[in-house]
DNA sequence: GACCATACGGAAAACGTTTACCATCAAACG
DNA sequence: CGTTTGATGGTAAACGTTTTCCGTATGGTC
């Protein structure tokens, strides 16, 4: 391993001048620094990750923290946050909490073991995960994205997703839908939370049934099978299924075909975030979109300046989502 | 920051006993490592992870490159060989190579910078993923998993993909299917060569036609959808699809379907991989199972054995895949 | 020419561990 | 009782950077 000591004697220079050619931390005459250039160049120097950090106390890494690394939304999130971060310089650490307080809890401690210089945290619980933001100490920045924490003034980017949810029920009202269930997931996941509480709401406000059918899983197609078979085997069957997430949509929809029962035909079904894997099933999902390019540059870029020290007010940032309409809900032609 | 001279002298002995405690490197009297333990707990220590990296030139981690986050079945390779060097208290880095040879360099380089003890590539290329190889520079243990470098004795763990596809154009032909057509990956992916000379292979094995019947695009889903087209547009058409992946052929399907054309009764589809996808589209899609689990777990075992040092001999292990015979191929009924 | 500001180079002190080396002590052995 | 051995504790030297502090040279201004 060559280090700079070897670059400074190969150039006839000293350390300090390789370090500041090196880092860029001081101007140095072009002469001396083509000299350390070229040296550094033959020897092929390349710095020690770990002394520079040691001594400057900064990693130019952030880390990210997502509850389930195989869910196709979160990934499309972490795609486009490392797209803007990586324009600033900075790498990302991905960590996988696997839904569990208790796992988040260590990967933060790991990351800021690691000194990240910040943290976006899709966080598993809404209350539980209070711990990993206490494990922070408010060391380093840290935004939560998609869902939240209770009571934590903590900078937050997510989708409406009470509006989304709304907008969901108002498009199957129109279509003559009147007797809904819904199929969400349990535990503290404030998404969750949220897309359940407007579901009722709405639901009461459009004068229809089932405000109170709830069954609440995972965000799974696992769980969304399962829910699909305590349907199919209803001796009424609703008229729309609205499901909390896309994964629970297509296993809700995969049973239901398996019974005999078509959709849209007997049973319209809906889904929320619109990953890609709606516009692959048959039929497609009626789903709501989120923005999720905006809310990854947001979060990024509010990360991003707080880590440079500027920034001040939390910023608690609701976007607006979208709705998809495919031949889940309703027939009509759509291409993927 | 409490280090761990606080600590020493809170516990007051010598920061060398308070190391051997933390790290366990060598035995201390039981009361003095109470004293250090009790202390350390007391001021709340945290070991800088950067100094004693620094210093061991070790980091209890090693590194992934995946060419593509987003595909499902690079996903369920890293998660499981997270769990298996997690159990020998090892973290791992992930990191996207998008693909792209260049971009994948750039990653070997940063997880050497950051010294981890070893390396799992999935390569983008198997001519220009060389210069990864050579940027490792044989300072730490490397192998390969699923798709090989040429001409490079690397470890190499990956499924007989040859067999895989005999196997899917016997059923296919067993089924009474002649005509055949291949969609698959162009560009140097080891896989993609290997699907399409089996397919070659086998067609001719069989006494089918189509042997020559071969559209190269990329291992996307887009791809499939772009592809279907062209066969679906065809005077002729072939009465079997033999896709390289997954994710190919549940755009062929897409297409297919779209243009009014039946799968499987007037043209049969195939995959390869057995991604989750492939039981929640509609019809499920018949295709070739990586034993994903026996792979991650050779990959991480070898790769451990190389960081501790043991192990001698280049192992290229070839395991053996499964067909999964699903609707898309035949009328069955399956369950997912 | 005197003075000052500025630019640049180098020596050395951090950063927080780990570990080689030495000192000490107690037990074991002749 | 002298010597050896093994266990344990401490001191200080690494590990490879960055950065403070100081010295020198350079150029500009009066």
């Amino acid at each position: 391993m060559t280090t700079i000591e070897d670059v400074a004697r190969e150039a006839g220079v000293s350390v300090a001048s390789v370090s500041r050619v090196i880092s860029g931390t001081r101007s140095v005459r072009p002469k001396t620094k083509n000299a350390v250039l070229e040296a550094a160049e033959k020897l092929g120097y390349q710095k020690n990750y770990f002394a520079s950090a040691l001594r400057r106390r900064s990693t130019n890494t952030v880390g990210m923290v997502v509850p389930h690394i195989a869910n196709p939304f979160f990934i499309e999130l972490v795609e486009r946050i490392e797209n803007v971060i990586q324009a600033d310089g900075f790498d990302l650490f991905l960590c996988d909490s696997r839904n569990d307080p208790a796992v988040e809890v260590r990967r933060v401690r790991a990351l800021i073991a690691r000194q990240v210089d910040g943290i976006v945290l899709i966080c598993a619980d809404e209350m539980r995960s209070r711990e990993s933001i206490f494990a922070v100490e408010n060391k380093i920045p840290i935004v939560t994205l998609d869902r939240s924490i209770k009571d934590i003034a903590l900078d937050r980017i997510a989708v409406d997703n009470g509006l989304g949810i709304r907008m969901i029920v108002d498009h199957l009202a129109s279509r003559g839908n009147r007797r809904m269930t819904f199929v969400g997931a349990e535990g503290g996941i404030s998404t969750a939370q949220a897309r359940l509480e407007a579901y009722q709401g709405a639901v009461a406000a459009i004068g229809g049934e089932g405000g109170d059918d709830i069954m609440l899983g995972s965000y799974s197609v696992d769980w969304g099978w399962e829910a699909g078979l305590e349907i199919a085997d209803r001796p009424r069957l609703p008229d729309a299924v609205v499901c909390a997430n896309d994964l629970i949509a297509v296993g809700v929809i995969r049973r239901l075909l398996s019974r005999g029962i078509r959709v849209p035909d007997d049973i319209a079904v809906t889904g929320f975030d619109d990953i890609a894997l709606c516009r692959y099933v048959d039929p497609g999902i009626t789903t709501v979109r989120q923005p999720i390019d905006l809310m990854a540059r947001e979060a990024a870029s509010i990360l991003l300046s707080r880590i440079a020290g500027t920034h001040n007010a939390v910023v608690n940032l609701l976007v607006c989502p979208e709705i998809v309409i495919r031949q889940s809900s309703c027939n009509v032609t759509t291409v993927p």
